[in-house]
DNA sequence: TATTTTCCATACGCTACCGTACGCTTTTCC
DNA sequence: GGAAAAGCGTACGGTAGCGTATGGAAAATA
């Protein structure tokens, strides 16, 4: 009872990242690391990726952080690795389409990006492209990704009738707007933002 | 008597110096600073915007850099008000065009941005954006820059024979796709670059 | 049960910043 | 020429973050 700092001991029950109750004993493995920081990259960017901040966030203290990564840089490598994986995922179940239905999967494909309902993932997105500005490992990782993704969509093109050149151009023309709308702020400049998007998706996709 | 908020030069005696290293006593004024904040800005983002760090590149300690500006913020204030008015010149002197020649207008103002010669400013302007994404000030600053500029380009859609709504659906295309552009590492997409982004203006513009 | 392994807390040293206090040297102005 | 102001250097206290060292409890294993 001599307390002067009132230091509990860590036997109280944590509460995990999942933002479910673990049991007493729940051991936190490099995977819920990762899910950990990448929330936080989508919120704050790779400068927040902090060890003692995600610790914190975690319930536990960067003794544990160490234990499972060699140091921070482990940790944004299975950042960079993760989001790879995923986004390779994503894009060959939002491309996979059977014969004639090729320019509504695009269209499709560019609805899902501009969604508000997916906002964090363009944050995720915006993220690690400001990461990659600045980091020849993220930039390396993007370009896969992005080569990928260029590739998927082209084959839509191109199987919707165009020419190679054209389904190139295409392809990238698509990608840059979708990222580049995320990077505007034109909520003022007009009164009805669907019907804009809904002619610059007709501008990207149609014949 | 201490407003040390922006201190105009009393006299205008050797402000060319931008260039060259100061000679043995040329005093510092804001203007100098900002000057190496944006550099500083392009190359690292706002995460590199220390003082101590633009102190050492301005040749002077921190003691200098407090006698200018209140503190960082000023300073991110500053360089936030700059690069508006610069965008802003920028945009009325690229969108500035006799009538009829509006297309032609408006394909100048795509290249300008995708140009190689223009790294700089574009990295200011991810930098920028980037910045906005985590701070009010500089999100306002993007903002209204954004209206500027799509309603400029809007006009020459307008002025090219397009209908309102048209207009601004391509203005805002424009925009996201230079911007969405300087975001995609395509390098080793095709091997021909220089013809992708030739169709992707056409088709940015064309009737 | 005894021992090892797993997982985490705590404490420490170090660096990079921010902002302040204060003093020194030029310049400016009377 | 002397006083005041401008312009800058130096020193200091404070915070945040990285990585290390070490100990200790719980779980696994023998």
């Amino acid at each position: 009872m001599e307390n002067k700092a009132v230091k509990l001991p860590a036997k109280t029950s944590r509460i995990r990242a999942t933002g479910k109750a673990a049991s007493a004993r729940t051991p936190l493995d490099p995977v819920r690391w990762v899910d950990t920081a990448i929330d936080v990259l989508a919120r704050e960017g790779v400068a927040g990726l902090r060890v003692e901040v995600l610790a914190k966030r975690c319930g536990v203290t960067k003794g544990s952080f160490y234990w499972h990564f060699k140091d921070r840089q482990a940790l944004l490598d299975a950042v960079l690795e993760r989001w790879r994986e995923g986004r390779i995922r994503d894009i060959e179940k939002t491309t996979a389409v059977q014969a004639g239905q090729e320019r509504e999967q695009l269209h499709y494909a560019i609805e899902v990006y501009g969604a508000s309902k997916n906002r964090k993932g363009m944050s995720i997105e915006l993220a690690v492209r400001d990461w990659a500005r600045h980091d020849a490992r993220a930039a390396a990782v993007v370009e896969s990704v992005d080569l990928y993704r260029l590739e998927c969509t082209r084959r839509l093109f191109v199987a919707s009738g165009m020419s190679d050149a054209e389904a190139k151009s295409r392809s990238l023309l698509l990608y840059a707007c979708v990222f580049g709308l995320s990077l505007m702020h034109y909520t003022h400049f007009d009164d009805n933002p669907g019907d804009l998007k809904q002619r610059i998706a007709e501008r990207i996709v149609a014949g």
